[in-house]
DNA sequence: CTGAATCCCCTTCGATACTG
DNA sequence: CAGTATCGAAGGGGATTCAG
């Protein structure tokens, strides 16, 4: 009985991959996961949302000072991309001198949550992706001829 | 009391967020979500993760074929990028003609389930992106409230 | 102070051709 | 069939400048 366990932990797997590539063989223009990855995916966004959802409510020099390395330019780019997927919310106060705040919207948490779990893989495995790392500069290169 | 649910929530949520900032202000070289993510972040990786985990076991022209879109050389990179990190094993047969099959590694497939999770969220939220993108794109631009 | 626009480097990717 | 090598095009991204 314990088979069924993992024998349906497969299934559902392989049922969600089919719903994922259905009716897209080729994959490039209407996949979500591609479309979503794609906006997020990049080295800032994750970035971007994690700060905000560190701090809940930052202005423009305040979200480049946390994310030190990226350039002023990059955090618009950034946080375009993000307000135009609803994730990031803009708050422009008229004032002199100008005062523009941000902060993740509902939306933008939710995906917050899943970045989470991501990252908790990403922990959980980094220190067997360094060892495949080393093992593979050692003698797992392109041309070792080993058996079989 | 009820309240401590969503504090606890809350919480959580910034305990992880500090976990993985951990000492790391500049988060340049040592955050592992960006080491991570920008290995299996790409256009192709994803869709590589997803076939072979698919089809448990495939040469290299039949994945090729599935991702269709790709080139050859990317795959080749693709390929070489997972492998290394683990994700991917790599068997080669000596034969003439030459025979190579690529298959998910565990860890492979820790991640493919990461990733479906992912899915899952882009596929239950496109429509709300898609929708704020129609409505950044009729209002909320940049310049909008006034002419040049 | 926010952030839009320009310039430019430099990486990345795709196409092609070539080896084992 | 499974790769490597090379080259040219495209675009990401940084520094700087300008506007509101």
């Amino acid at each position: 009985m314990e088979v069924t366990n993992a024998e349906n932990q497969k299934v559902k797997v392989l049922e969600k991959i089919e719903e994922i590539v259905a009716g897209n063989p080729l994959a490039d223009n209407c996949c979500p996961i591609k479309d979503i990855m794609g906006r997020f995916g990049d080295k800032w966004s994750v970035y971007t949302i994690l700060m905000l959802g560190r701090k809940q409510r930052l202005r423009f020099n305040e979200l480049k000072g946390l994310i030190s390395g990226i350039s002023q330019r990059m955090l618009t780019v950034t946080l375009r991309s993000l307000e135009e997927d609803g994730l990031v919310a803009r708050t422009i106060y008229t004032e002199i001198p100008p005062r523009v705040e941000y902060e993740l919207t509902e939306l933008g948490q939710s995906l917050l949550l899943k970045l989470l779990d991501l990252a908790d893989w990403a922990k959980q495995n980094s220190q067997q992706i360094m060892k495949a790392r080393k093992r593979y500069a050692s003698k797992g290169a392109p041309n070792t001829s080993s058996e079989v």
